[in-house]
DNA sequence: ATATAAAATTAGTCTTAACTAATTTTATAA
DNA sequence: TTATAAAATTAGTTAAGACTAATTTTATAT
């Protein structure tokens, strides 16, 4: 149906469209994907003719109907993948990413629903993030970091923003996962540092960069 | 490490040295991969140049060491995807090849190893084809066939030789699939047609080509 | 042994999707 | 408002891997 190439700009415009709300541009596009925009300019045209996306200079690109349908398969594809590799297959939280950006475009009609079903249709994914559902909803995103709770709140960890192979395992390191079990004990004025208890051990700091990337339920 | 093309000419190559001891031209690599012959020509120059194989006029086209170790790793992803498919998944003989020939070539290290442990190290696949073990080493593959055997005798199906969609489809109408067993009641001499009985339920008759397809144990 | 057919090879073309370099358009700051 | 910087675009190139058409080599049959 979609070439390698076309699947990953339709997923990269997808994931930009999630992130924020400043307009999609070909430089965006470019870094996202670490290639050249002269590049994206030529798969935009090729996407536009294709009736996937449109593009206006003032608003940038925006996924159709049709766009947004099949780039949502293809994340939903990407996650269900990262939770097979981590629950059947037992690699690390930080070891999943690359290899399910190779399993996402694997084609078969009915392959990304038989995997749900095997995995008992999880609803997010290990860093997170929301599967989309067959029928192409989405569960709701969590948005509530752990910068944002008042002090002696306790919450679960639920997701991470970041998913640099750096911050994961800087995260394996402070022993904290999906599900980990935080209290906010103190904000630091100077440098807004947090101070948390990780499932009730001692008190470790962290930086105010790394409490935006985690989210909390 | 290697492109999409050349591990499915790796493949190839192996699978024709395996099925015959003819010696491999590249009209035979051509007609595997349904490519032109022109095109296996400038492959089998690339993949000479890479040390993969040896290419010589009057003996054919040989994998070296190199080449041969690597083939047989992509063989092994490809027959345990398909006990994945099939066994995890619920997907039918006769749709897994095709699915199997996409994932074959994902490439993380470890990722074989990890499928091959998580279904229990099989020895055969749905096909009844041996799985390459992470060593290299090749269970021995099954080599007697139902028109091979003697009136009267007993068996169970172990593999299939074509593994064509028609064929298995046919299969699935004769209710037979691997370790159904069969016990062979008479040989039509007029065209060696082959009288069975599938466990142990009313006779059916089916053709000598039929039988030569059809591995038992 | 030689005509003919089949197989292998060469030469040149095409498509996809990248790239660089040069140019044009748009945005930003003095 | 105009100079400058940044972004977008165009033009042309490249590499992989397929193709066709033409040619050469090898095998087969009379």
């Amino acid at each position: 149906m979609y070439t390698l190439s076309e699947e990953n700009y339709l997923k990269s415009i997808y994931r930009l469209s999630q992130q924020s709300n400043f307009k999609i541009t070909p430089t965006a596009i470019a870094e996202s994907l670490k290639n050249n925009p002269a590049s994206v300019v030529d798969m935009i045209r090729k996407l536009t003719d294709k009736q996937l996306i449109e593009y206006d200079k003032k608003k940038g690109v925006k996924l159709t109907p049709v766009g947004l349908k099949d780039a949502v398969l293809i994340v939903r594809r990407h996650r269900l993948w990262e939770v097979f590799l981590l629950e059947k297959l037992g690699y690390h939280w930080d070891e999943i990413h690359d290899i399910a950006e190779e399993l996402e475009h694997i084609s078969d009609a009915t392959l990304a629903d038989r995997l749900d079903k095997f995995l008992g249709f999880p609803e997010y994914d290990p860093h997170g993030d929301p599967i989309p559902k067959a029928n192409g909803k989405v569960p709701k995103p969590y948005s509530v970091t752990l910068a944002d709770l008042k002090i002696g709140t306790n919450c679960r960890v639920a997701a991470v923003k970041d998913t640099s192979s750096s911050f994961l395992q800087y995260l394996q390191k402070l022993d904290i996962g999906i599900g980990t079990n935080i209290k906010l004990l103190e904000k630091i004025t100077y440098d807004n540092s947090l101070v948390i208890s990780i499932n009730d051990k001692e008190n470790t700091t962290v930086s105010q960069k790394f409490g935006e990337n985690i989210l909390v339920d």
